[in-house]
RNA sequence: ACGCUUGUAGCCCAAUUGGCAGAGGCGUCCGACUUAGAAUCGGAAUGUUGUGAGUUCGAGUCUCACCAAGCGUACCA
């Protein structure tokens, strides 16, 4: 009987779903086991090849693990909320619900054609309300608690509150943006709303004034993404920077452990490093210069302190607070001139932006250990967010400033001497200091330290730790999110509502357009945002990543009303113990969910420090986008197309790349891929303004319609991403169909090692067929009738077992899934070899095999007379005396080089070989007339003989 | 510009703590079966491990420099 892969795949699907084979129970007497995939935005264009990757990875190991006898946990989930769908909502005039409804229900259909484990009962998706009323009540309880640095974790607001009235913030250690200082008295002395918002200011959410891309023409706000050469990507209107009032969450209180804690977890280095290099810690000095004739302080950061003497001017971000008041009459145009130009330029823009440009703004400040008056100018290098958004500026040692100096004839001064150290850049932070009083003749790292010591015993600084991470703005003036919970009283102070009226549900309209002066579609629908007692709600809603920070908690008790999770099912599944997804959410998806979890970790709501354990990131599958070349110059009447050969050698010629879609061209992604004469007719009849265009190749030309017997027109072949737009898009339907599940599941894990990136080909996947025909005959006779044999396994056959059994357990430990695969066929050949149909081996194949090929083993094991699933079956476990050989044959090298082979008893030990060694043939040949200096030997391995 | 990752046969890739460079697959070639092809089976060939140095008895593996590709970050004071 031959391997029909649609014979049994679905029937066994079926069963499976039937007999809820993959249910998972929170009460079971297993070690428990949590394997999670990263969880998709179920987008219009349904699951290509590449994304089943990291999941067919994921449920190999999910399969593993329960065959070892753990009771894992494997959901999957979706990650609902977001604008693509908000994007088509305002093309199709569908509603984002009902489009994200159905994309759900199409990557459910594609997801469990693939055959995976997950338990569908567990199913979340951030934008049901039973889910995001906890994603609600999370953001609530950020907004109820402040970040205490003494005790390293967060406390309730109400406590910073008592705090306040009973001794001000004098003594207060917490994160916050507030920069005054006051006593018990003046803070008991304050008004409501002054209280309130100076607490805002210490809050975990909180609002403050933020920049958005704001396009006046399309009465909204961009992403960045949207922002093309600083005009919108739809329309190319104009884009500027507005200031709006906006949530944010105050990630910065928890930089120091989100660095740190990477210790704890079994995450790459690269990840680890992208993390790092994130949060961006770095040491120096918050230093106070006062400016010349007023009461006014600028505040900067520095991390070279001991470069002070060299601070010849000050550079203020255009956006800082004290421009506006320190500029001078003279100045003032010239200042709003260079504001105008700044705040035209998107985010994006400014930070290509290579020219050194500023303005000066009239007034003086004073460097307080030189005395003297220096300019203060206000210049786009220097960003808001960073730092204190002001920097005092040593055009010696630092290349930015002294471009800038040199451009505007700023006075320079050498304070550092670095020719005791060639070759060193700025960066190495080295040298002798030299022009700075007291400082004079110290090394750098000593005049830091000297240099902090001196600001904090004159008062105007001290030592600090800078992060480049920042509170990332929450709000998002759009509809298809979560409403805040938030609501605003007569005086405009917020209010979060109180779980009990949780979920604050998303309203329904059908127009998405973005209301007027930026904000989101809700603020039109005035029944919503006005409520009966006089409050507004805010409209704004959250971002993306709010639904994403937490599911993974929701999935261990995912229908609990009471709470996000219940303290008992959050007790036994603790933490993700294998998190596997792409490396793209390598820094916003990851971080945020890090800083909820020791969020909620400090509230005492989740055991553990850290959610993910162990993390992998599968590689991208790529696809290769095929380009055929338009002559820019033809006639738009007849357009002129050539082969790839013709464009190179027409070096003179103006031609576009046009992407042609896959399916039309020939060997797809090799060097000699082409359009046919039918994948011409094809492109022309997906493209019909081209019906009038010839196409040329060095051999001839051809125009739609013409008699001709072949006709090749090559075509370029680029690697990159599989996208719609490129129209190289491979859906796994189609080899599904022609393969069936098993072998697709097989082969996307024999494509290479999990982590890298590789391009889609089909080239190899014969193989892995062929392997899963002959895993499957091994069963059958000559006759294709069924004939497994009762009779005792010989040597061979449990040495053959036994090795697989090694081998495939060891690497998917390591997550090396490629070398399983051939793993296995090593073994099926070696099977075959002796013709073996031993009931003993092929059971123990079969389980082995089940997590890789689900199918094809489950209907083997109910041939085998089996009962229950094999999906339940006991993993083999593996007897190193099976692997066991008599003698060994060892390699025999003189000098590093092979000369011989010798045979040892494999109980040999190391002296045995060493005595032997040398009177062994080979040995006396080579070291004939010389003198044998040393003999190494590893034992089960080699044999080295140092003459000379 | 910096950081991380990768570079092994025509191609995709193995080689886990440094120990005989080759497991597996694709392709190619030869043979068997066949009228023929497909399918199947048996067999074979292919190397300066990107380049150059260093450490070592021994380097694909460790160190340094360089080259190439991919990914990430990017005026971070």
């Amino acid at each position: 009987m031959d391997y029909t892969p649609s014979n049994i795949e679905q029937k066994w699907r079926d069963h499976w779903k039937a007999e809820g084979t993959y249910k998972v129970s929170n009460d079971s007497d297993k070690p428990k086991y949590y394997v999670l995939d990263m969880f998709p935005y179920p987008s219009g264009a349904g699951l290509h090849v590449g994304h089943p990757l990291g999941y067919i990875a994921s449920d190999i190991y999910a399969r593993y693990k329960r065959l070892q006898g753990f009771n894992v946990l494997h959901p999957m989930g979706f990650d609902a909320f977001g604008l693509p769908a908000e994007e088509y909502a305002l093309q199709t005039g569908i509603h984002p619900a009902t489009s994200t409804h159905e994309n759900m229900e199409r990557y459910r259909e594609q997801l469990s054609a693939l055959g995976f484990s997950f338990d569908w009962d567990r199913e979340v998706y951030t934008c049901d309300p039973n889910y995001y009323k906890w994603t609600q009540w999370i953001f609530a309880e950020l907004f109820e608690h402040y970040y205490d640095q003494t005790t390293k974790k967060a406390l309730p607001i109400t406590d910073l509150a008592a705090r306040f009235a009973a001794e001000g913030n004098l003594k207060v250690k917490a994160a916050n943006s507030y920069k005054g200082k006051f006593t018990a008295d003046a803070w008991n002395a304050m008004d409501k709303v002054t209280q309130a918002d100076t607490l805002m200011e210490y809050r975990l959410a909180y609002r403050k004034i933020g920049y958005v891309n704001w396009c006046e023409e399309l009465g909204t706000v961009l992403a960045n993404d949207q922002v093309k050469d600083g005009v919108s990507e739809r329309g190319g209107y104009p884009v500027v920077q507005k200031a709006m009032k906006q949530w944010y969450l105050r990630i910065t209180a928890y930089a120091d452990r989100l660095l740190y804690d990477l210790d704890e977890i079994d995450w790459s280095d690269s990840l680890k490093t992208i993390q790092s290099n994130w949060i961006g810690r770095s040491e120096g000095a918050s230093l106070f210069f006062e400016v010349d004739g007023t009461d006014e302080k600028i505040e900067v950061f520095t991390t070279r302190p001991d470069t002070i003497f060299g601070a010849t001017y000050m550079v203020l971000a255009p956006e800082h607070d004290l421009v506006a008041k320190l500029t001078t009459d003279e100045q003032q145009q010239a200042v709003a001139d260079y504001i105008a130009y700044v705040k035209a330029k998107s985010e994006v823009e400014r930070q290509q932006e290579k020219e050194v440009t500023g303005a000066f703004i009239g007034a003086y400040a004073i460097n307080p250990f030189t005395n003297t008056r220096i300019p203060i100018w206000i210049g786009e290098y220097v960003l808001k967010d960073y730092g204190t958004g002001a920097i005092m500026a040593v055009p010696s040692d630092d290349d930015r400033d002294n471009a800038f100096a040199t451009k505007f004839g700023l006075e320079i001064i050498d304070v550092v001497d670095k020719s005791k150290y060639p070759g060193a850049t700025l960066s190495d932070k080295v040298g002798i200091i030299k022009n700075s009083g007291f400082l004079d003749g110290m090394e750098v790292p000593d005049a830091i330290t000297a240099a902090c010591k001196k600001a904090e015993e004159m008062g105007i600084g001290e030592m600090h730790i800078n992060y480049k991470l920042r509170d990332a703005n929450f709000g998002r003036q759009r509809y298809w999110g979560e409403p805040f919970p938030v609501m605003y009283d007569a005086d405009g102070l917020a209010h979060v509502l109180k779980v009990a009226d949780l979920p604050l549900e998303l309203p329904k309209t059908d127009d998405f357009k973005p209301a007027k002066g930026g904000r989101s579609p809700l603020a039109r629908m005035e029944d919503w945002t006005n409520l009966p007692n006089g409050m507004t709600r805010e409209t704004d809603v959250m971002p993306a990543v709010a639904g994403s920070s937490w599911y993974f908690l929701r999935y261990m008790d995912p229908n609990n009303s009471e709470a996000f999770a219940s303290q008992k099912a959050i007790n036994y599944w603790q933490d993700v113990d294998l998190y596997v997804g792409g490396s793209e959410h390598a820094v916003a998806h990851l971080m945020y969910a890090r800083f909820w979890h020791k969020f909620l970790h400090d509230k005492g709501l989740v055991p553990t420090n850290e959610p993910f354990k162990k993390l992998v990131n599968q590689g991208m599958i790529q696809g290769v986008i095929e380009f055929i070349f338009l002559d820019k110059n033809s006639p738009k009447t007849a357009r002129r197309f050539v082969s790839a050969d013709v464009a190179e050698q027409e070096t003179d010629g103006d031609f576009a790349k046009i992407p042609v879609h896959v399916d039309f061209v020939s060997n797809y992604g090799s060097p000699k891929s082409f359009l046919s004469k039918e994948g011409i007719e094809k492109f022309i009849d997906w493209r019909p303004d081209y019906k009038t265009a010839t196409f040329e190749t060095i051999e001839g030309t051809y125009q739609h319609g013409q008699a001709i017997d072949k006709f090749e027109l090559l075509t370029l072949s680029e690697v990159g991403k599989m996208s719609k737009s490129k129209f190289n898009v491979i859906n796994p339907d189609a080899v599904i169909d022609r393969y069936g599940t098993d072998c697709f599941r097989m082969y996307e894990m024999f494509l290479g090692p999990i982590e890298q990136s590789k391009p889609w080909d089909t080239k190899g996947i014969d193989g892995v067929s062929k392997f899963l025909k002959k895993y499957w005959s091994l069963f059958f006779d000559k006759n294709g009738e069924w004939s497994v044999s009762d009779e005792a396994p010989t040597k061979d056959e449990l040495k053959i077992l036994h090795t697989a059994i090694k081998k495939v357990s060891d690497d998917i430990e390591r997550f090396s899934f490629n070398t399983c695969v051939s793993g296995f066929m090593v073994c099926t050949n070696d099977l075959r070899k002796w013709r073996c149909n031993k009931r003993v081996i092929l059971k123990e194949l079969t389980i082995l095999l089940a997590p890789f090929a689900p199918h094809v083993t489950e209907e083997i094991w109910k041939r085998l007379g089996e009962s229950g699933s094999v999906h339940h079956a006991t993993y083999p476990t593996f007897d190193e005396s099976h692997l066991k050989e008599d003698s060994i044959e060892y390699p025999i090298s003189i000098n590093g080089k092979k000369r011989g082979v010798a045979e040892f008893s494999s109980d040999a030990s190391r002296d045995d070989i060493m005595a032997a060694a040398a009177d062994l043939e080979i040995v006396k040949k080579w070291s004939e007339g010389k003198q044998i200096r040393k003999i190494i030997v590893v034992p089960g391995r080699m044999v080295n003989v140092v003459v000379g």
